[in-house]
DNA sequence: CACCCGTCGGTAAACGATTGCCGGACGCTA
DNA sequence: TAGCGTCCGGCAATCGTTTACCGACGGGTG
């Protein structure tokens, strides 16, 4: 092994080509038309000396990194994976980097070092935005694209799927199994979709004529909270015979709600969810849902912050 | 709102301070001992411009990014959330950034680009690595830790959960509670932990005198080829009343398998899997499961990546 | 043969920070 | 008052690229 104690950088190449760095640089990033001879004896130099370039010298000249921010809340939840997943996917197809970032608190200290780390652009997917969060997004020097959150009045790139509809879809699809009474978990008060998710159920039920007291609406989103809430509202409303879900987590808690009363899912209560995770699929029984496009979402999303304003280096 | 059209760099901030730049410098990084109202002038005239230094030209300048990569491959696992999530928390921790990372191939464009990227070090967490990979990962010029693969002969940093001990204890586990006949669910063939998990599980075996012809071994880690496989397994073999698995996945297949031949779990087979990702605990019965410390394995690898070496800009 | 034009490639100036070196100012002591 | 040490802070080089500008060269045309 070669004991290698600095890179290479573009002047070793320039000087064993014998050409100047800015052959180099022009061989190497294609612009120009440089002759064919010249071209050989850069890339044979560059290759011999294991030549690579340095990102950061040619993003503080080019004021560009072809690098976004994805800041996400929690990796945890079972959304995720497929948002990063796709994200970092497109990514590489547009021939960019991802720097990824967890929130703490409000995120604004995160925003801020993702900018100092001189993204082009911000892909931020949580919800619980403050308006103060809002706000710094909508004055960003990059361009920002929020995933799955309503903006607060202010002009902000967003790309959400359609969960008003998706809801009320689930919810007709329960109705379509001659489903008249249904109970609604509805998702966490500081969730920005809770209320438009809810405004679908409603509209799924009143569409087809079902009064509201025939509908019941609990809280509980996480699995153990779902259980609680389902387990009660099953005991005060013994003629249930469908629970529809703010999402596929609160289905899982629900269906385990109808075991715990000895009831079987669909047999005694159906049982429909909301976001299509991977584990829905596993418990048993599989878990009726309404897919997410998450995969889009996240190759919209990259692409909308892939759009290359005059940045900073 | 002002309109921007460049950002302030450290000489407007000096200019307007009616300092120098490395006086702003010094102030700001914290070096030296400047004056008092130095320091005052400094910070209120970055604050008066809303400075943000430009990570691109210190790095250049220190030859240091503070940003590490990540490179896994299937953040569609459900072991990698968890990974992805404290390697990022540990990130933040330490003051730096992450680059996140998927494979495609064999990866060595992808440690490439890393490379290129100018990560200060790189967490890789993928199966599969390839000689070639590996022999890249031991000449790298920046600190390579590996997670969860076991080296190919090459010294390399790794960091690994004991699966041999975690399957060993899952296996004894059931054996405890009087179970003589137990399936195992073995890997895909090049997962590096393969032969590591199974051995785990012969040992266990042989050491509470189980003779070999109890124990058959059947191929299926994902949750449709374990569900086919233990199938079979239970129909060649009437007399099992427990099943091991290499992973929770496989766990969740299996339940599905007895389930499907009308049995119950764990009444008439018991189900142990390893790995301990969130949704075994949402699946019916909730999985007896050995845990991996995934949130151990990310800081540590992230605190062995974060050591400096002398690195490229 | 003189002139012009196109092509290629070299020179050198940025990009925005950090930091080694050095000089000035100030305070203390003799 | 002179001499000396300390502490601050400015000057300018440097990190490794890209690229505007310009000169040299060669071939084609009048």
């Amino acid at each position: 092994m070669v004991e290698r104690t600095r890179q290479p950088t573009i002047r070793d190449v320039a000087e064993r080509a014998g050409v100047s760095t800015a052959s180099v640089s022009r061989v190497l990033t294609g612009v120009g038309r440089p002759r064919a001879a010249t071209a050989a004896a850069v890339r044979a130099a560059a290759a011999e000396l294991g030549y690579r370039p340095s990102s950061i010298a040619r993003s503080l000249r080019t004021r560009r990194t072809e690098t976004f921010g994805l800041l996400v809340s929690e990796v945890q939840n079972p959304f995720f994976p497929a948002l990063v997943d796709s994200v970092a996917d497109a990514a590489r197809g547009l021939g960019r980097s991802v720097v990824l970032g967890t929130v703490a608190g409000d995120g604004l200290a995160d925003l801020e070092r993702m900018l100092e780390r001189s993204v082009d652009g911000l892909i931020v997917a949580w919800g619980r935005l403050s308006a103060v969060t809002w706000r710094w997004i909508a004055e960003a020097p990059i361009p920002v694209v929020v995933v799955n959150s309503e903006p607060d009045g202010v002009a902000v790139p967003i790309v959400v799927s359609d969960t008003y509809a998706g809801t009320r879809e689930a919810v007709e699809h329960v109705i379509a199994l001659g489903h008249r009474r249904i109970g609604y978990l509805r998702g966490p008060a500081d969730s920005p979709t809770t209320e438009v998710r809810l405004a679908g159920f409603v509209a799924g039920c009143a569409a087809a004529g079902i009064p509201r007291e025939a509908t019941p609406i609990a809280d509980g989103s996480a699995v153990e909270a779902a259980e609680t809430a389902t387990r009660r509202m099953l005991v005060a409303n013994p003629t249930l015979t469908a629970v529809a879900t703010y999402n596929d987590l609160a289905a899982i808690g629900a269906i385990r709600a109808v075991h715990g009363l000895g009831g079987r899912v669909p047999e005694d209560v159906s049982v429909v969810g909301f976001d299509d995770i991977p584990a829905a699929s596993w418990v048993t029984p599989p878990l009726t849902t309404v897919a997410q496009a998450k995969r889009e979402l996240g190759r919209i999303a990259a692409e909308k912050a892939g759009i290359i304003k005059p940045g900073r280096p």
